[in-house]
Order: C-alpha cells, then sequence, then structure tokens
DNA sequence: CAAACGGCTTGATCCATATCAAGGTTCCAT
DNA sequence: ATGGAACCTTGATATGGATCAAGCCGTTTG
C-alpha cells in the first residue's frame, strides 16, 4: 500500500494545534491553513522524501515518527534528527533538502503545498516567527547530539535517547506515572541515531534493563523504572533530573 | 588586556558585508546599521559570552575565529560550532545560549545592542529573512558534523576539516595557487571539534603530511599540496571534489 | 640566561566498542 | 503448520583510537 490521502481533522481539534508551526496563528490565520492544507500517511519504513529530489509540499507530523538520514557512499548512515509529533519538514527558501526523510513508525503529516505555504509564510508574521523558533530548536538539539556523538560513551548515549523519547511525550497520567512506551526504532535504526552499532545498543539497552532502571515488556515495549538514575546515566548536569 | 571598542568600519568597506546578516539590506537601512554598531575585539583566548549569561549584545564576525563549546561535568568538551568572518552570534528572542563562546583568535565582531537589534529585526524584513537563512546554513553544518562525528574515521574527521578551512577562507590567487593558510585552532581544540584526542589529531595531521597532502611551514601554518586527493580523505561524495 | 610553560610529537599499552558469528524470537506469507 | 525474513540477543575476537608517558620546541618570565 501506498501514501494515504486521509480526511483531514479541523485545526481546532488538533492534537499538535499549541506545538506546531501553526501555534501562534489566530484563528482567522487557522482558518487559511486549514483551507489549504492536506493530510497524508505514511506507513513505517517508506520514504516521505529523497535527499535533492525537489520539495512538493512542507509538513508538520501529526502522529507517528519520521527519522532524517545522512548516507555515505559505502553505506554508513548517521541519523541527524528524529521527527515527532509537532516538528515540521521542510523550510522557506530551500527546496531541496540533503538527507533522507523516511517514516520509521506510520505517520502522518499535515501538508501545505510548498508554493502557497511560502506565500502565506511571507504575509503571516506569525508563521514566520514560529518557523524561526522551530528552526532554533532544531539547532539547540543538533548541538546537543554533537555533544553526545562526540563525547558521549555508549552507555550514556543510549540513556540520553531513552530520556529524551520519555521528555517528548510527556503524557504521565495523573498520578504522575509513566505509562508504557514503545520504541519508535529498531536497535539498527537507533545505533544510526547515536553512532553505534546495533550489537552495542542491544548490550546497553539490556544493561539498563539488568540494573533496574528500565523494564521491557517486549522488544519494542518499556517502562522507566527508575527516572532519576537514568538521568544520572546521560552524563548530563545533574539538576537537570526531575524526581517524580 | 581586555576587550577593546575600535574605531568601526564604514558598512560600504566592510569585508562581511555580502556575506553577513546585513547582506540583503539596502542603502538606507545599511544606514541604521552603521549609525547603531560598534565594533570590539578579543583577543585570542578570551570569552566573548559565557554559557547562560544574558546576551548584551549580538554580533558578526568581522575577521578572527571563535567557537561555541559545550561542556560536561568532568571536563569532556565538544565544540559545536566553528564562526569564521561574517558568521553570526545570537538569535531573535534568544536572550540566553546555552555554550560558551570563545575567541580563538584574536577576533573582532561588529556588534549591535541586544534590545535595539531585535527592534530592528521586527521592522525590517531584509533582515529576519537572512538571519533565518543564517540559521539554516548553521543547521545544516550542524548536520553535516553529526555524520562526521557519528561515522567518520579520524583520519577523514582531520581531513574534512582542513578542507572546510579552505573551503571556507576561498582566496586562492590569481593563478589559482591556495596561498598558505593557518590553522586557527591548536590541536586540543581541534580535537574537541573532532570528538578525538588532541594525539590522535597530531598523529593524522601528520599522516596527511607524510602522505603528501599537507606540507607544514611551521606547526600552525600549512598548504595544500594535494586538494583532490584530501577530498578523497574526506569520505564524502566523489563528486564534490573540485580539481582546481 | 635559565627556568617554566604551553603546545606539539612520538612511542607503548590499554580498552571500549566494532566486527564476526551463531542462534533465538516474532511475524507474516504460503 | 511451515518456511522464511526481519529483528534481536549473546558470545568471541579484533582494532581504532584513547590513555599513559616521555621528551622536544618556541616563547615568555624572572
Amino acid at each position: 500500500m501506498s501514501i494515504q490521502f486521509n480526511t483531514k481533522v479541523d485545526c481546532q481539534y488538533c492534537p499538535i494545534r499549541h506545538r506546531a508551526v501553526c501555534a501562534r496563528c489566530d484563528d482567522s490565520e487557522l482558518e487559511v491553513l486549514n483551507a489549504i492544507k492536506t493530510y497524508r500517511s505514511f506507513e513505517a519504513g517508506q520514504p516521505i522524501v529523497w535527499r535533492g529530489e525537489p520539495l512538493q509540499f512542507v509538513a508538520s507530523v501529526v502522529s507517528g515518527v519520521a527519522s532524517l538520514t545522512k548516507t555515505m557512499e559505502d553505506g554508513r548512515t548517521q541519523m541527524v534528527g528524529l521527527l515527532l509529533p509537532s516538528d515540521f519538514i521542510g523550510r522557506p527558501g530551500r527546496r531541496e533538502i540533503e538527507f533522507d526523510v523516511t517514516a520509521t513508525t506510520d505517520v502522518t503529516l499535515c501538508c501545505f503545498e510548498y508554493k502557497a505555504f511560502e506565500t502565506l509564510v511571507n504575509d503571516t508574521p506569525h508563521l514566520s516567527q514560529r518557523l524561526m523558533e522551530l528552526a532554533l530548536d532544531e539547532l539547540d538539539a543538533a548541538r546537543e547530539w554533537m555533544l553526545l556523538l562526540g563525547r558521549k560513551t555508549a552507555r550514556e548515549k543510549v540513556a540520553t535517547f531513552i530520556e529524551m523519547l520519555v521528555r517528548r511525550s510527556k503524557v504521565d497520567d495523573i498520578e504522575g506515572n509513566r505509562p508504557e512506551m514503545a520504541l519508535p526504532l529498531t536497535r539498527e535504526q537507533m545505533a544510526n541515531y547515536l553512532g553505534l552499532t546495533l550489537e552495542t545498543v542491544s548490550r546497553q539497552l539490556n544493561a539498563l534493563k539488568k540494573d533496574g532502571i528500565l523494564s521491557f515488556t517486549d522488544r519494542r515495549n518499556f517502562n522507566v523504572t527508575d527516572i532519576s538514575q537514568l538521568h544520572l546515566e546521560t552524563g548530563d548536569d545533574a539538576d537537570g533530573g526531575v524526581i517524580s
């Protein structure tokens, strides 16, 4: 099965309304976006955009996870970004990108035709400001990841990745319990994100499990059993840790 | 000696006029910038901004090289950016940064008081557009570096660094000869940029010299003797190589 | 001028992670 | 239900780069 064109949800009920590129838009601006947007779905594993291919659309991730990857001639691969719900694909003035975008889980995108969106951005400070914020957030994230790739140990890398997943999908229930979470990536994809091999990722995940920091219900679903210890394992500043 | 406040150069004669944040500005916009700008110099090794400290000014690098570094509690350090002439320090809406900015050579900055600049950006699309371009360029560079840090060998890392220096300081003379260049970083700083140790950097530089790719007049000054071989050593796509 | 210091090189050794290899589990297609 | 493919685990071994160590060079300091 190929790309799905789905029924679109009204912006007012959209789960990413307050974090996506439209976050600052008022009701009338939202109406314009609502009119031109289309939804598309991609199954896990499907390519969304190839490197160098001119973008037909820009989009917000509504649900699911997509990855940005760079590949060397000999096959070495580095993931350079992970797109979670509310993250944005595409930038004004850049019709081409120099990495591949792939759905790593089933993904639904809220798409805008490239040219129409660009025009809209020029007329809508609320959009262009938010786009700048999103770009700067990504820049911060990329630099944080440079520290991880260049200086952290395998254990620190894996712990940091898990902690990031927890932070980005903050949906503790009322009690503050952490519901079970799913790893959105295979061991190999995690390895490509963390600059490791899949064997090392597997060993480190099992080490964190053995040390009582994570528990697994199966290979993809886990709970964080000791969040403050997890934080200590990331190598990041001691203070950032939240005892919950 | 501390920070120097220098006489400022008129924008019309400014060496970074066409690449810096002001690149798209017209004459009248330039006049406004000219009126509010100040020059400051920092000696090699001096801090420019500390992590977490509220920015007093934003600035373009006019000459010299500055670095952005992140440091872990135990002292592990990763350089997350290298600012060469025309690069910009500071972003609208972000009064604090989470890395240190340091002069690695003697540096001259073209500074704008934070609040005044922010106001100007809001009223000047030529500025805000250019600021977005610069941010996206940095994002591209950061992602390129993620590939380097996560997947390249020590030799590829060093070759990539040298090639980047050559590319960014493109000033071949009329014959296309490459004049002697200076390394703007110590071995230790290069190591922190490349995710290596200083010993490994030293060994790889000497290996490139032994293989006839670089030649050194002293420890800091070198020539590229085989630019196409240098490119091959970077591990990047075969086509990007320019035979000059 | 000597001494101290920062930056760099070079050699010897070590070790974290890669690589190689084999087998297990889950899920899907026939 | 059977076979196969994708994914994951685990063990044995190899290795690139880190670490430890010593000494050199050039420059600054006393």
